[in-house]
DNA sequence: GCACGGTGTTAATACGTATTAAGAACCGGT
DNA sequence: ACCGGTTCTTAATACGTATTAACACCGTGC
């Protein structure tokens, strides 16, 4: 592959008879570009055409022009490209967005010294791009502060909170959905509840929680126990077991879970439950607080009472409001998408 | 979005009270940069962090050259987004590959006035992109053509001939993979075949062809007949069962099938071969010339006999490829990529 | 004192694009 | 003929970085 220099707008300008003002006037498109003649235009598009010229990207980028590129990054060590992730079909929605708003997509899925890494010797790789949309349960808040910063236009998926800084994202109403949830269950009758969470404290199991106590609060109750998912130690089992005993003991007879993003802590709560001779819904009614992820376990799937978050059209939202972002000077705007409720049958009266 | 000005190397120059290029060579940490002073260097970094600098990637690749961006293009309708879709298998494997050689995956699925398309105004798209792989069984040849005129390094996935220009490609086997199947079938005392193809004439279906008939002189057997896959009109199935009722006429013992990207025809035969009470593969062996795609159909999914295509591997092989062209100066390169046999249940031996 | 080599810094420039104010040409009205 | 407005093109400049040859200074050797 010869390594032949590139034409430069110079180098159309010279062929077409005309200034590399007016070719980039031309080639860039833009409100100014109507000032040029027709046949100017023509003479430099034919130009072009000949001598197999493309936009520079990164000095368009310098000089501050876009190039119609949209990115994508996610925190989670592993992209999204397989159909079983949980963040699969988010990237279907950008995609798709993404591409009927004439823009191109960015995968930012290089590795580098063995990891993946927005910054890079104080380098934003994102920068290639226009803008991003990042995914991600676990991120790194610095890195956010850092890209709000430099005023990098970006929208996250999901609802983050970073000290100092206000960021830009499309979130799901986690709060409306579990008080929803809780009304729905409180109107069947249930009065004593139980509630597990993923261990660590990100702000979407913070606003389901939320939810939860301001479902308690409309329907008068005191508030109900809270508890974490146990892992996967070996233990696991035996802990889940005596949460249940508990709960059964102490009348509880509505369960809510808010799922990770695997399905071990959903398959060992079956588990359990069948081991104590525990129906479900007969004598525990369980609601999931989204969508678990396919089972991975044999056997029958259970059509779980949840609420599902609609994760492509998340992607299509991030989309939208992330060009929205590029063309206007106003500051991070958040957008909330609402979950819609799935009857399910894993909720009844209460016994 | 706030349009605070973010610091340059000329701030960091003043505020550390040397030169921009000094600057420079401490910032970039090149092979130069050790002839700067330690007490310099202090200083530059000082007043850095200070200012919060970072580098503007926009700027260093103007003056650099590349930016470490692959693209994959498909010339099919659809972007294999969908993980039925044929082409996926070749997207994770490109995805993969270019992840691990530290280069980010541009997706050019962008849709302007309602098309996708490379050129645009004359203007190659493709060239935000150090190179590109390119996918899909319809191509445009003249597209093709002007890629390669123009010097953009490109690998198509597939053997594709373009009058006139050579091309890069990595590509099946499917030659040796279909001289082998017929050479297995004639081990098994096969002596009696048919075969179905497409309709188009697209290199893979030629490379098939050829390989058939490879295998017939091999094993001393005259050339046999050759039919085109019908196609989904509403007289296919009789024109199916006409052909099915010939070939057991003529003592046809063996079918050879090349499959289309979906699984309309392969869901006739087996439909049609039951409507006349022939058993695969007691009454007559069939074997596939490649993987079917997942089957639409309803019941139990037959496991056919068949070599497949090391899709994933393939993509991997041609993100390979595409980067030893942008890194040497020599011309196409052909890469061919061996075909798995899969035993499947669908071939015996003749009646 | 002069010449040479080594060390360290910098002025100048280039990379390729987008933007803007200025300039030129043309047209219509008075 | 002159003036003002419109259309179109362009000279000049900026964006932020990396590179290179030139320059200044210092130390050493003759």
């Amino acid at each position: 592959m010869s390594q032949r220099r590139r034409p430069t707008q110079v180098d159309i300008a010279r062929a077409a008879g005309v200034s590399q003002a007016t070719v980039s006037l031309v080639i860039s498109g833009g409100a100014a570009s109507g000032q040029v003649a027709e046949h100017t235009r023509q003479a430099v598009l034919d130009a072009a055409a000949e001598l197999g010229y493309t936009v520079n990207a990164a000095a368009r980028s310098l000089r501050g022009g876009r190039n119609r590129l949209l990115g994508l990054y996610t925190f989670e060590s592993v992209f999204p490209v397989d159909q079983r992730d949980f963040y699969f079909p988010f990237l279907l929605g950008v995609e798709e967005a993404t591409a009927e708003f004439g823009y191109d997509l960015l995968l930012f899925s290089s590795v580098t010294s063995g990891e993946r890494r927005i910054y890079s010797d104080g380098i934003n790789r994102l920068k290639v791009a226009d803008g991003c949309v990042l995914l991600g349960r676990h991120i790194d808040r610095a890195v956010l502060a850092d890209l709000v910063h430099e005023d990098f236009p970006f929208v996250f998926v999901g609802r983050r909170e970073v000290p100092g800084v206000e960021l830009s994202y499309v979130a799901p109403d986690y709060v409306g959905a579990t008080r929803d949830m809780v009304r729905r269950l409180t109107a069947l009758g249930h009065r004593r509840f139980a509630y597990l969470r993923p261990a660590d404290h990100q702000e979407p199991t913070r606003d389901r929680e939320a939810g939860f106590r301001q479902g308690l609060a409309e329907a008068g109750l005191p508030d109900q126990p809270v508890h974490e998912l146990p892992d996967d130690s070996p233990g696991a089992d035996a802990e889940l077991a005596a949460l249940l005993a508990q709960w059964l003991a102490d009348g509880v007879t509505a369960l809510l879970v808010e799922p990770k993003e695997d399905d071990q802590a959903i398959v060992a709560l079956e588990r359990v439950a069948a081991d104590a001779g525990v129906r479900i819904p007969e004598d525990l009614s369980v609601a999931l607080l989204g969508d678990p992820t396919r089972s991975s376990a044999p056997g029958p799937v259970r059509d779980w009472t949840r609420f599902t978050l609609p994760r492509e059209d998340m992607g299509r939202a991030a989309v939208g409001l992330l060009l929205e972002l590029l063309d206007s000077d106003d500051g991070p705007r958040q957008l909330s998408v609402a979950c819609a409720p799935v009857d399910g049958d894993s909720v009844g009266r209460p016994r």
